[in-house]
DNA sequence: GACCCTCGTTTGGTACTACCATTGATAAGA
DNA sequence: TCTTATCAATGGTAGTACCAAACGAGGGTC
């Protein structure tokens, strides 16, 4: 591939940025596709006309991005991949924990998009997943049953349960952002579990809510994503004396 | 400030991003805060013992994440920034770029965002803000009544709307999520907004919702709501047929 | 023929140096 | 006092040299 005809050198202020656009814009506009390899950085440093140290800074910006992988050694190089749900994520993240946000809030949010996902995948999912979902709850309550439950594992299994609701609604935007609320969420989840009382409860929860999407009766579903959250929030309240509090949410 | 109790020279593979992820916790810990300067480019290159070149790889990673912002010159240098919602949404609409996700789903989400938001705000707000959200919808009805309305202005009216009314939830992830929303559909609203017919009624559709928020009836609001995205859907299904659809929502 | 080792090439990773451009402060001069 | 020139700090760029990892080709060994 003829690179010259590709990228021209860099004209504004910052001369790493217009590199990084312009890589940018020649992936979004498919010229390469994920799995392809960008040429290697002294290629590009000769078809942009810079030094090589212009070109790492602007790779390393998007390989921050997600949009390439860097490999070294020979047939190494920079690969461009598939940007995935992570970097969102991860932005998300990075903004709750610096702003603040309280947990009332997320936990605001989160069930407002508990609620969208359950009436979909209510109407969209087929029976299989829907079976599936409720022995999944299943499992979750048998395995904290048991006399000293895996709380790590546990907890993993109610993770992938919430992943699992929201694929079924067919909308990737919802695995999306449910995916990055479970990492705004995951430390304050985390402790919650160590309540035994609330953890019971909310597998309990989770079966009930999976049988009632299992039946199609999105109001009981409902109902019951509600009850959780009224919890949640009633357990949050309760540890408010505590200093730690805050902290506790975000690592 | 004595940045050698603060950084330790970078030990893990990738020296520039052992350098990023310690600023980054170093800014997170708020052992550095928003107005803050960083140690100069010379004296962090000191500090973790590294060429200077593996701290300027990690401050683009930083810039780019929107943690610090750059001034060169003489009192310059890396400035410890609030991070802002515009990072989130950037990452979204990369995400939603090159995972070439379908309108539907992204109207899909958003019904789902505005009927959250709806009944939020309606609890929430006070009167006057009802109120101005009223006379807002008002306005915009009013411009495009006009023989020949500005279009681009009405747009930004429309988005400023969706804006105010996010913000009456007092929930800012509402506000960010309908931020990061404005910027993936931003081309494909103002694409529809050349239909006389759909702008019309999306603006009648706006005061009549925004009537029943002001008077407090979720209901009524709510089905407004859902009817403006019925609407969309229908609009969107007609121009199927063209080639352009796809790529005429996303630039 | 199949397997393994070695060595060389490619490519990213790091260090260092030198110099440029911008910016703000400070000193000199009108 | 105001203006202007100078200087120093700092990011921005170029270039070089070398290191380290990874892969392939070739040759050797069983």
């Amino acid at each position: 591939m003829n690179v010259d005809s590709i990228f021209t050198p860099p004209t504004a202020g910052r001369a790493s940025e217009d590199v990084a656009l312009q890589i940018e814009a020649a992936i979004v506009d498919e010229k390469f596709n994920p799995g392809d390899r960008l040429p290697s950085e002294r290629e590009l440093q000769a078809a942009f006309g810079t030094g090589r140290g212009v070109i790492r800074e602007a790779l390393h910006v998007l390989k921050q991005k997600g949009l390439i992988e860097v490999k070294k050694g020979a047939r190494g190089g920079s690969f461009v991949r598939k940007v995935k749900a992570t970097e969102v994520s991860d932005a998300l993240a990075l903004f709750l924990k610096l702003n603040e946000i309280q947990a009332e809030h997320l936990i605001e949010f989160r069930e407002s998009i508990d609620r969208a996902i359950t009436l979909l995948a209510i109407g969209r999912a087929d029976e299989d997943e829907k079976r599936q979902l409720l022995e999944a709850t299943e499992k979750l309550e048998a395995a904290l049953k048991e006399s000293n439950p895996d709380l790590v594992a546990v907890w993993e299994m109610d993770r992938e349960l919430n992943l699992r609701l929201a694929r079924m609604t067919r909308n990737p935007i919802l695995e999306l952002i449910m995916h990055a609320m479970q990492i705004g969420l995951s430390s304050y989840d985390h402790a919650l579990y160590d309540d035994e009382d609330y953890r019971n409860r909310t597998a309990g929860n989770w079966r009930k809510t999976a049988l009632y999407i299992a039946r199609g009766e999105p109001t009981k579903a409902l109902a019951y994503i509600s009850y959780h959250y009224l919890m949640l929030q009633a357990c949050l309240e309760e540890k408010n004396g505590a200093p730690e509090t805050k902290s506790a949410i975000f690592e």
